[in-house]
RNA sequence: GCGGGUGUGGUGGAAUGGUAGACGCGACAGACUCAAACUCUGUUUCCGAAAGGAGUGUCGGUUCGAGUCCGACCACCCGCACCA
C-alpha cells in the first residue's frame, strides 16, 4: 500500500500543470471570461497566513470557474513601494531597491509550493521602471486633463530629525526615531482631483451590488455627501480684507443658539492675527501633535478668544464673540463655523469650558425647557418642539427645520442652501525615495513644467544614501539638476515622490497587458476587464478602493480604459484578517520594540524571548509587518505540504470573519487528507460487485456536489469543506460496489480540486480519471438524486419542540395536521387543552398553539 | 471623538424568521496491539438519577415561533486620508 507524501505529489502536479500550461491566460473569443485578483501583496519577505487565506480563497475560486469552462485570468504581482524599504536601509544599510527586489524573489520562491494556478508571466512589481514609467505618462495625461494641481497642505514635521513623519510614524505625538513632539507643518503639494467625482462615486455605490454592503455604506459616509447652509458673518474689528467671515453649517436651524463663531488655527485670518505674540502662542500650541483626524479630535478642546466680533445675521444687534479653536478643521467646509452649544457636544464642551452661553433651539417633543447637562443631538428625521426657530416655533423634524431655515436665509438674502463633500482632494507627494517619482521640473522662468513623454520613465538613481534624514532626491544634484523640458535653461525635478495608493490604484489594469509599451491595450483591457471577483483586507474597505475607483474613471477619460471599467470591480469579497498576539519590550526610551513569534517562548508564567526577557503580550490584533505579529506558514508546507495549508485555512472559519491563529488542527487537517488518500488508495483496489446501497450513495454524492458548488459560489469555504467532511464519511461507511465508490471518490476528487489541487489529481489518477482534474468540467448533480420522498417535521408547542413526526413530502396540510394531532407526545402535551392555532409550514415545522 | 463591524458548547464554528450547536478540534470510553503510536467505533451544551428544565454578550420589544428582526446597553475588533 502506498502512502500519503505531499512533498513528492505537490512538485510533480507542479510540474504537470506548468507543462500543461494550464494556468496561461488567452484571450479566447469562444470563452466567457474570469478574472479573479486577490489584492497584491507588499513585499516583506516572508509570507503569512493572512497572505495563504487571501490566495487560496482566490485559487478557489479560479480552478472551479475554470472547471465551469471560463477562460480565467489570475494574476500575481508586488506592491512594491514603500517606506519599510527605506527603513530597512535605515537600520540595516543596504539598499531599497536590493532589499525589495530580494524580498519579492523570496516570497515569491514561498508561494510557488502553495501551487496557486497563477499566470506567473504577468508578474510585474510596481518598482519596476517599465510598470511606474506608465504611471508617470498616465500622471501627465491627467495633468493635460486638469485633474491634478498643487496647494498647501499640512503634514508631521519632526523638528529635531528635520523630516517629514507618516502617521505611522507618530507614536503618542512624538516621533518614533527622535522621541521630539510632531509639530504640524504646511508644504506645497500635489493632488489629484478626486473631490470631482464625489457625486460620481457616490451615485455609481447603488449600482455595486455584488460589493458588501458595509463597504458601500462606509465609502458612502467617507464622501460624506450633505446638504446644509453657506452664509457669511459681518465682522467688527477684524483685520482689514476680513470684512465678512463664511460659515458652513448643516444644522442652521440652530442659528439662533448661536453662542460664538470659531475658526479654524488654520483659518486666515487666524494667520492673519498671528503677529499677536499671544494669537502666535495660541496657534504654536494648537499646531503640536499628529495630523491624523483622530490625533484633532481627540485633543482637549482649546480656544482663543481674538476679540473679534460677528453680528448675528438675523439680529444685527446680536453679537458673538469669535474664537481660534483647535477642533475646527479648516478642511471641511469653509474652516470656520458657528457654535451652538445645545445641541452638539463639541461646541457644549467648549462652551462649557469657556462660560458661553447655551441656548436650547428646540426640546423633545412634549418636554419643557431646561438646563442641559449635554448637547441634545436627535436624529434629523425625528420631530422636535422648536423654541428658538428662525421663523416661528412648532414642531417638525430637524429635516424640516434645516431647510426651512435654508429657505428662509435665501429669502432674505444672507446665505444660500449648498451642497459639501467630506471627501477631501487626493494628496499624493511624499518626501521618500522609494517611490515614483512625479514626472515634472520645477524651471524659475517656465514654472511647473511636465517631463516630456519620450524621457519616460524618470527613473530612480541608484546612488543614493540614507545615512541623513530627509529625501536623497533633494541632496542627489545630478539626478536632481536637469534642463528645463520647455526653454533649456538650469532647472530642477520635482524631488517628491507618489503615495504607495496610486500604484495599486491601476495594476489590476496592467495585468491585462503587463508588458505593453502603453499603460494599457484597448483590445486587452476590452476583453479581460472588469476584474469579475475581487479579493482582499476589510482594511482596504476605503482608501484604496475609493482610490482604484477614481483611478479607473481618470482612466477611462484619459484614454486608458473602456467605458464598462469605470467601475473596475464588479464583485468584491473582504476577508477577515488573520490576528495574532502582539509581543513587545520598551527600550530605553520606554519605546515599544516588536517580537516576531517564533523568537517567543510562551510558559503558563507567561511570555519571555529566549534569553528570559519577560515580554508584553498585547491581545490579538491584525497580522502586519510593523507589529511583527507575524506566522510564519512555511514550517506548516514545510511538515504537511501545501495542500494541508490550503485545506487548514479554508476549513473552520467563515472567510469574511477574522481568524485568531493557533497552530492547533494542522494536524488533524493532514490526518484527513491521509485518510482521504487511504480511501482512494482501497477503492482503487475494490473489485465488489454492485449492491443495493449503490442508489444512497449516488444520492450523498450528488448531494454532496449541490453543497460544495453552494460553498464556492457564495464564498462559505467553510461550508464546503464541512460538506466534503460529511461526504468522506459516508463514502467511507459505504457498502456499495466497487463501480459506484470509484465513481463517487471521482467525485470526491473533482470537488476537492479547487482547496487541494495536488491530492485531487493524484486521486484522480489513481481511479482512472481522464487528464488532469485541473481541466476536468465540474461535476453536475442528477435532479432526480436530490428528491426526497419524505420529510420529518418538528411539532412545536407554544413554540417548544416536542415531537417530530415523517410524513410524505407532498402531503396537505390539513392530513398533516391529523396526524400531528394523533402522535402521543402531542396528546400528552396538549393534556386535553383546546387547539387555538395550528400553523403548518410546509416542508419545516408545525406549530401547535394551546 | 467619528464611521463600520463582531459577540453561539472546553474550542473553531453551523443554522432562507421554523428541530440551536451541522462539520472539525479537544476530551472521554471501547476495539486493534506484548505495549505505544497510527487507525477504527462510540459518547460529548449546561443542570438533573430520571421526568424535565435552562440556554446564542446584557436588558427590553415585535412574532404562532427570534441566534436571526427592532431599540438601548456592554465588550472586543477595523478604518479615520503620509502603514500597506
Amino acid at each position: 500500500m502506498s502512502r500519503y507524501e505531499p512533498g513528492q505529489i505537490e512538485a510533480k502536479w507542479q510540474e504537470a500543470w506548468d507543462k500543461a500550461g494550464v494556468f496561461t491566460a488567452t484571450r479566447d473569443a469562444a470563452r466567457p471570461k474570469y478574472y479573479v485578483l486577490e489584492m497584491f501583496p507588499y513585499p516583506s519577505g516572508r509570507i503569512h497566513m493572512g497572505h495563504v487565506r487571501n490566495y487560496t480563497m482566490g485559487d478557489v475560486v479560479a480552478r472551479y470557474k475554470s472547471s465551469c469552462g471560463f477562460s480565467v485570468l489570475h494574476p500575481m504581482g508586488w506592491d512594491a513601494f514603500g517606506m519599510p524599504a527605506e527603513n530597512a536601509a535605515m537600520e540595516r544599510g543596504g539598499h531599497p531597491k536590493d532589499w525589495t527586489y530580494g524580498n519579492i524573489a523570496d516570497m515569491r520562491g514561498q508561494m510557488k509550493p502553495l501551487g496557486l494556478s497563477i499566470d506567473w508571466s504577468r508578474e510585474f512589481a510596481t518598482c519596476d521602471p517599465e510598470y511606474y514609467g506608465q504611471q508617470q505618462a498616465m500622471f501627465l495625461d491627467m495633468m493635460d486633463k486638469g485633474l491634478i494641481y498643487r496647494k498647501a497642505a499640512v503634514v508631521n514635521w519632526d523638528p529635531v530629525d528635520m523630516t517629514v513623519l507618516a502617521n505611522e510614524q507618530v507614536e503618542n505625538g512624538r516621533g518614533w526615531r527622535s522621541g521630539a513632539l510632531v509639530e504640524r507643518r504646511e508644504l506645497t503639494q500635489w493632488f489629484f482631483k478626486i473631490s470631482d467625482y464625489a457625486e460620481d462615486l457616490l451615485e455609481a455605490l447603488d449600482g455595486l451590488k455584488d460589493w458588501p454592503e458595509k463597504v458601500r455604506l462606509m465609502q458612502a459616509n467617507w464622501i460624506g455627501k450633505s446638504r446644509g447652509l453657506q452664509f457669511a458673518f459681518e465682522t467688527i474689528g477684524a483685520p482689514d480684507g476680513f470684512e465678512k467671515l463664511e460659515c458652513y453649517t448643516t444644522r442652521p436651524d440652530t442659528l439662533m443658539g448661536a453662542a460664538f463663531a470659531g475658526i479654524s488655527p488654520d483659518h486666515p485670518i487666524a494667520k492673519a492675527l498671528e503677529s499677536d505674540p499671544k494669537v502666535a502662542a495660541f496657534l504654536a500650541q494648537c499646531r503640536l501633535g499628529g495630523t491624523t483626524a483622530e490625533a484633532l479630535e481627540t485633543a482637549e478642546k482649546i480656544g482663543f478668544d481674538t476679540g473679534i466680533r460677528v453680528k448675528h445675521p438675523l439680529n444685527p444687534d446680536w453679537e458673538l464673540p469669535v474664537w481660534i479653536a483647535n477642533f475646527i478643521l479648516m478642511d471641511y467646509g469653509t474652516g470656520a463655523i458657528f457654535g451652538c452649544p445645545a445641541h452638539d457636544q463639541r461646541d457644549f464642551e467648549f462652551a462649557t469650558k469657556y462660560g458661553l452661553p447655551i441656548n436650547p433651539v428646540f426640546v423633545a417633543e412634549g418636554a419643557a425647557e431646561a438646563p442641559l447637562t449635554e448637547a441634545f443631538i436627535p436624529m434629523k428625521s425625528e420631530r422636535v418642539q422648536y423654541v428658538r426657530a428662525l421663523d416661528g416655533n412648532r414642531v417638525m423634524t430637524g429635516d424640516e427645520g434645516v431647510a426651512q431655515a435654508i429657505a428662509l436665509a435665501e429669502a432674505r438674502g444672507f446665505g444660500q442652501g449648498v451642497t459639501k463633500f467630506r471627501l477631501r482632494d487626493w494628496g499624493i507627494s511624499r518626501q521618500r525615495y522609494w517611490g515614483c517619482p512625479i514626472p515634472v521640473v520645477h524651471c524659475a522662468t517656465c514654472g511647473v513644467v511636465p517631463e516630456k513623454k519620450e524621457n519616460l520613465p524618470v527613473e530612480l538613481p541608484y546612488d543614493v544614501s540614507f545615512d541623513k534624514p530627509g529625501n536623497p532626491l533633494d541632496r542627489h544634484p545630478t539626478w536632481r539638476d536637469v534642463a528645463c523640458p520647455k526653454c533649456g535653461a538650469a532647472a530642477k525635478r520635482e524631488t517628491d515622490t507618489m503615495d504607495t495608493f496610486v500604484d495599486s490604484s491601476w495594476y489590476y489594469a496592467r495585468f491585462t497587458a503587463p508588458r505593453a509599451t502603453t499603460p494599457t491595450v484597448a483590445e486587452d483591457a476590452a476583453y479581460w476587464m472588469n476584474v469579475d471577483q475581487y479579493i482582499g483586507g476589510i482594511e482596504h474597505a476605503i482608501l484604496h478602493l475609493l482610490y482604484s475607483r477614481f483611478f479607473a474613471r481618470a482612466m477611462n477619460e484619459t484614454g486608458h480604459l473602456p467605458e464598462k471599467a469605470r467601475e473596475p470591480f464588479n464583485a468584491l469579497f473582504t476577508q477577515g484578517m488573520v490576528t495574532h498576539e502582539i509581543y513587545l519590550t520598551r527600550d530605553a526610551n520606554g519605546r515599544a520594540v516588536y517580537h516576531l513569534p517564533e523568537d517567543i517562548i510562551r510558559s503558563e508564567a507567561g511570555a519571555t524571548l529566549k534569553d528570559g526577557t519577560v515580554v508584553e503580550v498585547i491581545p490579538s490584533a491584525k497580522m502586519s509587518k510593523s507589529k511583527k505579529n507575524v506566522v510564519d506558514p512555511m514550517n506548516i508546507i514545510a511538515d504537511f505540504g501545501a495542500d494541508t495549508a490550503r485545506w487548514f485555512v479554508m476549513s473552520d472559519s467563515p472567510p469574511e470573519r477574522d481568524v485568531e491563529w493557533t497552530s492547533s488542527g494542522a494536524e488533524a487537517t493532514a490526518k484527513h487528507l491521509g485518510r482521504v488518500w487511504r480511501l482512494a488508495d482501497e477503492i482503487s483496489r475494490d473489485t465488489t460487485a454492485p449492491t443495493d446501497e449503490d442508489q444512497a450513495l449516488a444520492r450523498a454524492a450528488a448531494r454532496a456536489i449541490v453543497d460544495v458548488t453552494y460553498g464556492i459560489e457564495n464564498f462559505a469555504f467553510n461550508k464546503s469543506v464541512a460538506a466534503l467532511y460529511g461526504f468522506t464519511n459516508t463514502l467511507a461507511k459505504a457498502k456499495a460496489g466497487a463501480e459506484a465508490r470509484k465513481s463517487a471518490m471521482r467525485i470526491m476528487a473533482q470537488l476537492m480540486s479547487p482547496m487541494v489541487p495536488h491530492l485531487a489529481e493524484e486521486v484522480w489518477a489513481m481511479l482512472g480519471g481522464e487528464g488532469l482534474v485541473a481541466r476536468a468540467p465540474w461535476p453536475k448533480a442528477d435532479p432526480a438524486l436530490l428528491v426526497e420522498d419524505s420529510v420529518t417535521l418538528p411539532i412545536q408547542i407554544n413554540g417548544k419542540r416536542r415531537a417530530e413526526i415523517s410524513v410524505p413530502k407532498d402531503m396537505p396540510a390539513s392530513e398533516v395536521e391529523k396526524i400531528a394531532l394523533a402522535n402521543e407526545d402531542v396528546i400528552k402535551f396538549l393534556a386535553g387543552q383546546p387547539v387555538k392555532k395550528f400553523i403548518v409550514v410546509p416542508g419545516r415545522i408545525i406549530n401547535v398553539v394551546v
